[in-house]
DNA sequence: ACTTCTTTGAGACTCATTCTCAATAGTAAA
DNA sequence: TTTACTATTGAGAATGAGTCTCAAAGAAGT
């Protein structure tokens, strides 16, 4: 199923309307850089010559997340990041605290050591954040 | 040491001055219940008859943080908690997305991996975020 | 007590996000 | 394809956690 058919069926699903406004944020979060946030993806959208509101970009991203096309992050920096679920494996993240670099990291181990934990617990998990903040190697980081 | 101590030597380590409010501050976060907001902390010190501002108790808050005597906690709703890192061994947390209870766990096996995986990304780790949402099968619970 | 430097509090400000409401645009039925 | 109804949109106001400003109050050394 292509982007605009997943679209068309969740907003189906919620009673939602198809416009182009939806279609077009919905577009960005798939094609654009990973973790844009909601500023870069209304100004993407603007430069495009696309007609948006910045009240509709969060309208569409709240739909978006609440059906498992889009994961929201919050990367402790006061603005949610968001990226396509579609298609995508689960991972987490590994975060520079002096770039800002992002890479994505999964551990069947871990993955499978939190349920547990939790189910001990008493908890049955519906979702979980792992971030894990350092400083990288990178020539081009500025670490010293 | 003492909890008056540990703050007067990280106040003198950062040439500040030891006062009233700024140990008011550290106590609530010391003796009240865990995980409380920088509101929270404001209005049980005004109940107590605690002259301080918001201003002060944020102000506070930021050098406890940057000294490692408390720990921030964002658990996506929208604003920190606070909890005292005094003598309380390293943790994690789960929560109820019903009842906002906070559960905390550790596990040696998880603290290991993500040390491996971040170094094999070429990244040194400085901090981690791990929280478990999800629903508990507490009887108050309002989870049905 | 005098000087100097820090801290405090009240409220203004910031910034991401949400809300309001009048104008606009889909959609189904006729 | 027009009508009638309902949902969506955009501009800007509102919200709320957190930060900043600056004059007044408070420490600390001499």
């Amino acid at each position: 199923m292509n982007n605009t058919d997943t679209l068309k069926q969740i907003l189906h699903k919620e009673n939602l309307r198809y416009t182009q406004q939806r279609q077009e944020v919905w577009d960005e979060i798939c094609t654009s850089d990973k973790h844009q946030d909601a500023e870069n993806i209304y100004n993407s959208l603007r430069k495009r010559q696309i007609n948006v509101s910045r009240a509709t970009v969060y309208r569409t991203i709240h739909v978006l997340v609440k059906n498992n096309l889009v994961r929201r992050l919050n990367l402790d920096d006061g603005r949610s990041r968001f990226e396509n679920k579609i298609g995508i494996e689960h991972h987490d993240h590994i975060v520079c605290l002096n770039c800002r670099k992002i890479i994505e990291f999964m551990d069947e181990t871990i993955e499978k050591r939190q349920t547990r934990i939790a189910k001990e617990q008493g908890f049955e998990i519906v979702r979980h954040v792992h971030q894990l903040f350092g400083r990288c190697l990178d020539e081009k980081c500025p670490n010293k």
